[in-house]
RNA sequence: GGUCCCAUCGUCUAGUGGUUAGGACGCUGGCCUCUCACGCCGGAAACCGGAGUUCAACUCUCCGUGGGACUACCA
């Protein structure tokens, strides 16, 4: 009997670009797969590819990575660095007579998968090569010789029983003729001797896999679990591409999306349990499972993601937004702001913030004092009343003995009181002179974070205004 | 064309033969209120179609239809 294996998963990106969102869900449901059962989760860099692979990609899928908070515990592996692995087990599929050289030009082979197209038939490779024993030649690729008969099924984790007829499988290329193996063959070399007991991806995968089961069994390996992940949609249905708008994980983390909103969101297009919505990645290790993953494909939805980002931003520590928030406001030109103030910044605003770019926006007047108010804000709000009401204000400042919020409030109420108007008439003038905008947090938020000197000094400043105007 | 996969509100989904078909985003009415938000309460909104099986189908089977993937010396 053979020991039940530990589990270990893989997530095997190919450096040709950014970290995508359905690489990144991938990533995550192998990463909580892993982490559920206890297991291994191994990261692969697929760069055979040498023509688009980059060094600058692997740092950027690297770093999102790590940004998300998807650790692994082996690797990054670089299959550039295993060509001698790919080389060795060619050729025992040779030796053994599983393989053979095809030495057939290339155009030939697209001239009779045009001519089969056009007669209906399968364009499927005609097996010329297959019995010309042809030797190592520069100009020769190596095909894996597909059983004729008989039928590859796999129980698919997520989709259940799939079968497929041998018949339907060509001869596929393992080896390209520069030598380097091409991808459903280095897939399963790696897989299996990195140990890979269930394989989760995609679902494009699904016709691959029938011909890698047959790999395995030919190299003589341990067949894996399959687990096909449907995949994501753009909003018209197609699949998810850049011109669906941002599709890259730094994308997102430079909008100013928190990593724990992209996590969750990601986490629930396509998985589920029950009716909750908002999961922490404690919670998804406890509770992720691919039986509860669907199988039908989920359309990419912007305006949910925003919300759990909302949702995740309201509730987050101010000293931690403080942090996230910094480099936002530095784009703004707002530099090395003092920690604690910026915390307090962050409190007033993180339940009128979805993204932290928004944030920052919405801070900028915290930093900077107004000189030049809007026009058109000093006519509606600086006028004769306005002017005495923060006159009042300004004047009642000093002697206000506790500089708090209800001391604030009270305050403001008793001015409004005093002049026979309502509360929100003397709140407007002092909001626009204190942040020259017409929306704010609230006004007492607004006065206790700037501190007391900070408001006389604003108010002076557009009274001041008002006087010169 | 062939093969394979999929199908509940606009979107993400719950459902596992008998439910007023539930939740969430978005939309929308209201409450709260110093603006904007947050929050709270309410509303509109779905079982792709047709045959079966069954006392009973969103749920099981088959056939359509629609969508997707693959069909490379790309991964």
């Amino acid at each position: 009997m053979s020991e039940q294996r530990i589990v270990r998963t893989r997530f095997a990106p190919s450096p040709t670009g950014a970290l995508h969102i359905g690489g990144v869900r991938t990533a995550l449901f192998n990463w909580l797969y892993a982490r559920h059962a206890g297991g291994k989760f191994i990261l692969r860099i697929e760069d055979t590819d040498q023509l688009r692979s980059t060094d600058e990609s692997t740092r950027g899928i690297l770093d999102s990575m790590s940004w998300l908070g998807l650790n692994w515990d082996e690797g990054p592996l670089f299959q550039t660095e295993r060509a001698g692995i790919y080389r060795d087990a060619v050729r025992k599929l040779i030796d053994e007579g599983k393989a053979y050289r095809c030495a057939c030009p290339p155009e030939e082979l697209e001239r009779k998968r045009k001519k089969a197209l056009a007669e209906r038939r399968k364009p499927k490779y005609d097996g010329t090569c297959r019995h010309r024993n042809i030797g190592p030649n520069p100009n020769t690729v190596v095909r894996f010789r597909c059983p004729d008969r008989g039928t590859t099924a796999f129980e698919d984790l997520v989709k259940g029983r799939i079968s497929f007829e041998n018949d339907e499988l060509d001869d596929l290329v393992i080896e390209r003729s520069d030598g380097f193996p091409t991808y459903n063959f280095a897939v399963v070399v790696d897989d299996a001797l990195m140990g890979i007991t269930h394989v989760i991806r995609g679902d494009d995968h699904v016709n691959n896999t029938p011909r890698q089961i047959l790999l395995y069994k030919a190299l003589g390996h341990d067949v894996p679990a399959f687990g096909h992940v449907p995949m994501i949609l753009g909003s018209d249905k197609a699949r998810l591409s850049k011109r669906h708008g941002a599709t890259s994980v730094t994308a997102y983390r430079d909008m100013g999306y928190l990593p724990e909103a992209l996590v969750n969101y990601l986490v629930r297009l396509g998985w589920s349990h029950g009716d909750q919505e908002i999961f922490s990645l404690d919670d998804l290790i406890r509770l992720f499972t691919l039986e509860a993953v669907g199988k039908s494909a989920a359309v990419f939805n912007p305006d949910k993601l925003l919300w759990l980002n909302q949702h995740y931003i309201k509730g987050a520590a101010p000293d931690r937004l403080a942090r996230e928030l910094a480099p936002f406001l530095e784009d703004l030109g707002i530099t090395n702001p003092d920690p604690d103030f910026l915390a307090r910044v962050a409190a007033d605003l993180q339940t009128r913030s979805k993204t932290l770019v928004e944030m920052a926006e919405s801070a900028r007047f915290y930093f900077n004092e107004i000189r030049d108010y809007d026009l058109q804000l000093a006519e509606k709000y600086f006028d004769s009343t306005g002017a005495i009401y923060i006159q009042s204000v300004r004047e009642a400042l000093p002697g206000l003995g506790e500089y708090k919020k209800e001391g604030i409030e009270n305050l403001l109420r008793k001015i409004a009181e005093e002049n026979g108007t309502k509360l929100k008439n003397v709140v407007q003038p002092i909001r626009v002179a204190l942040t020259g905008k017409t929306v704010s947090p609230g006004i007492d938020e607004v006065m206790v974070t700037l501190g007391k000197e900070g408001v006389m000094r604003r108010l002076d400043n557009a009274l001041e205004f008002i006087r010169s105007g």
